[in-house]
DNA sequence: GCCATAACCGGACCGTAGTCCGCTTTCATT
DNA sequence: AATGAAAGCGGACTACGGTCCGGTTATGGC
């Protein structure tokens, strides 16, 4: 919650300024404790300006909408398990030979898609470029290690192929509505990946 | 346009009242009419009730929400195109071979979520369950057309797994996002059927 | 320490989705 | 045709996301 916004101009960043950087963390604490004593959808915009003690202007100056808020709220615990993928223990950190990595990491982004998904959905749609980052990331891990497997075809296009299937939306539907297992939809999961990876 | 509305009660369907069909009626054709010559987002309720001559409340008692009267216009075009799966020609009606049909039926749901993927878009979130309907003939089609090959394994996940690409959101991020041209996606999506297929 | 300036702040304001409730219309029954 | 009541109607009202601009404050140069 201390980082420091840097703004490179002509190459000169510019620090941002103390009220600024002290609201900053004012509202995204004040945004963390009403998501987690409310839920995600019952957050409003004016509670969380006024829980933060600033006029709501400066809210949505700082995070651009709500959307674009709880996309900073997730990039919070998405740091975490990014810091996991790219220097944890192995299987999903290094270490492991890739396809035991690829698993992993199915594993991994399943579960916790699903445990942010109200988090995941409200931060859909902001076009900060924030929420895309987090996508950007798996996207080129997963593409990282259709490469080190040696898969062929179209390495952009297979690892979308597999992203797709764990994207909130998808998992929603067939928890909830379909009433399927974690556990069957993880096997189907591990299923596709054997079918990709195998070439022809 | 002119459906009539059946609400079993206790197995004696009760007929809808005919003001209500003819507001029906005026409602979606006034929407229709906006959103072709405004395009979707900037159709506002307000102006739909108005260009139909009804009050606003009879908008929202109709349809539930903006995005459930999304979904209903959606319904008019999708209702063509499941006619064309289930009994049109061949390779997407019946006839042709099980894997011709598979193909042909992706590069059709790609192209038909593409043109009306703003359409879509609005429509997502409509607890109707109209929206859920139309994915459902999808996800029962492309099930049928697996089991038809003989393919093995998790007939339900395998399906979702080719659908699931196919998606808007992950179409709309390849193509204006990373600037992918409509063939790739099209030959990738048949590379992962051809994955799919082979059993192991 | 003082000043100029650029960045920031805040709350009044706006547009739109969605709700509510008293009034009206339809229609089955007689 | 008269009638009772259920279904429907509509527009005023609320809540929330998002914008705007006059006033304020931090900061770097002197």
């Amino acid at each position: 919650m201390s980082e420091r916004e840097l703004l490179p101009i002509l190459g000169q960043p510019v620090r941002e300024r103390s009220d600024a950087a002290r609201n900053r963390d004012a509202v995204m604490c004040a945004a963390q404790r009403l998501v987690d004593s409310c839920g995600v959808e019952a957050v409003t915009m004016d509670a969380v300006a006024e829980a933060a003690g600033v006029g709501k202007g400066t809210v949505f100056r700082r995070f651009g909408s709500r959307a674009g808020l709880m996309a900073r709220l997730l990039d919070e615990s998405e740091a975490g398990w990014q810091a996991a993928v790219i220097s944890g223990p192995p299987p999903l950190g290094p270490g492991a030979p890739p396809r035991e990595r690829l698993l992993a990491f199915g594993r991994s982004r399943l579960t916790s898609n699903l445990e942010r998904s109200e988090l995941l959905i409200a931060a859909s749609g902001a076009d900060t470029g924030r929420s895309y980052a987090a996508y950007s990331f798996t996207a080129t891990h997963v593409r990282y290690l259709l490469g080190e497997i040696g898969v062929r075809g179209d390495i952009a296009l297979l690892a979308t192929a597999l992203l797709a299937p764990l994207e909130v939306p998808i998992l929603r539907q067939q928890v909830q509505v379909e009433h399927m297992q974690i556990e069957r939809i993880l096997a189907g999961w591990e299923d596709l990946v054997d079918r990709v990876l195998q070439a022809p």
